[in-house]
DNA sequence: GTCTATAGACCGATAGAC
DNA sequence: GTCTATCGGTCTATAGAC
């Protein structure tokens, strides 16, 4: 059952060219926006200003532009992880990871959290082994190592909650500093961390 | 301040024909399956097995589409609210209300939650008043009259832990019972309400 | 309420010049 | 790496018969 060969190297380091983050930074901008179906590769091309053709140049097809766009994201959340697992004790580990993520949600506010509830990238995500790889670390963080079943639904919640509840309508008007004091108390409430 | 002349009647109660609500089932089916842009009104008519300009009949633009759509998922949880109104206690009446929305989340699994985080429907319901009457009561009913901003973000984040964690990758494979008594669980601490 | 047929715009994608 | 130009297909939406 254990992994033979653990790999310490970052698994999601995408090396994208000044062109390809141009184009992924537009994509995740318009993503947010219009969603992934409603937003096509003329207004990325507009986003960016320049033709299709030089997009085309970049990625082949569109498909290509949303997987890249959602690694990225990933690749965000798998940065968070690995810090996390640095840390000395697992107090401190978990401390870190919900401090990134809701820093990470803050940051981004409608750009995050859309791409994760996407269903085109939901379901590109549920069969996605890199995915469930920084889930698992998560939950490993978390949870801690012998976690059971259920333990899946409390990360699972954790991440909806903080990454959703920063693009909620509700929260629209709030300040920065009040929502992050909020998002962090709730979940270390969530985990049964002091806050 | 206080809103005159209370209205006991409901406010978001949808009448619609037979052949609208077939429509709008065939349109949240598959707005959870393709994301709101990502579904053209040939798709729906194809799920639904007539025309496009069948579809035209009951509504004339692919907008209204998606907005009774919407509606017809704000109807659902604010019937959950005003059920949750009418209990006798505070106590009694936040149980109420988490229990409906963890049972309405489980029900539609992937349905829900997409339409409620789609760029477009977000959008949307940040400037609709129907929207807001239903949050507001939601929040009196779980933090009671006299609450302050942050208990906003504790609501929407009740909320998005709730829908989100049901429609997410990490508890795909889970049973409904087992995620039901987990979700009732965590949303119960978060209120502070014994499980 | 459903159909056929169509209009006009936009879609993803490609070819080839610079 | 960016451009112009174009392909075939699909999109929203409408007109008009049954």
């Amino acid at each position: 059952m254990g992994s033979p060969d653990l790999d310490l190297t970052e698994p999601d380091a995408p090396a994208l060219s000044a062109a390809q983050a141009r184009v992924l930074t537009a994509a995740l901008n318009l993503f947010a926006r219009h969603g992934v179906g409603g937003t096509s590769l003329q207004m990325i091309a507009d986003e960016i200003g320049v033709t299709k053709a030089a997009v085309y140049h970049q990625y082949n097809t569109k498909e290509e532009i949303v997987l890249a766009a959602a690694e990225l994201e990933l690749s965000r959340v798998e940065r968070i992880v690995a810090v996390a697992e640095t840390q000395p004790t697992q107090r401190q580990a978990r401390d870190a990871l919900v401090a990134g993520m809701v820093d990470l949600a803050i940051a981004h506010r409608r750009e995050m959290g859309d791409i994760l509830t996407d269903p085109v990238i939901v379901e590109h995500f549920a069969q996605n082994r890199a995915f469930a790889d920084v889930m698992h670390r998560m939950r490993r963080v978390l949870m801690g190592e012998d976690a059971g079943p259920e333990t899946h639904v409390r990360t699972a919640m954790l991440v909806a909650a903080i990454s959703g509840a920063a693009i909620h309508p509700f929260v629209a008007g709030l300040d920065d500093d009040v929502l992050r004091e909020e998002l962090l108390g709730l979940a270390r409430r969530m985990l049964s961390l002091p806050s």
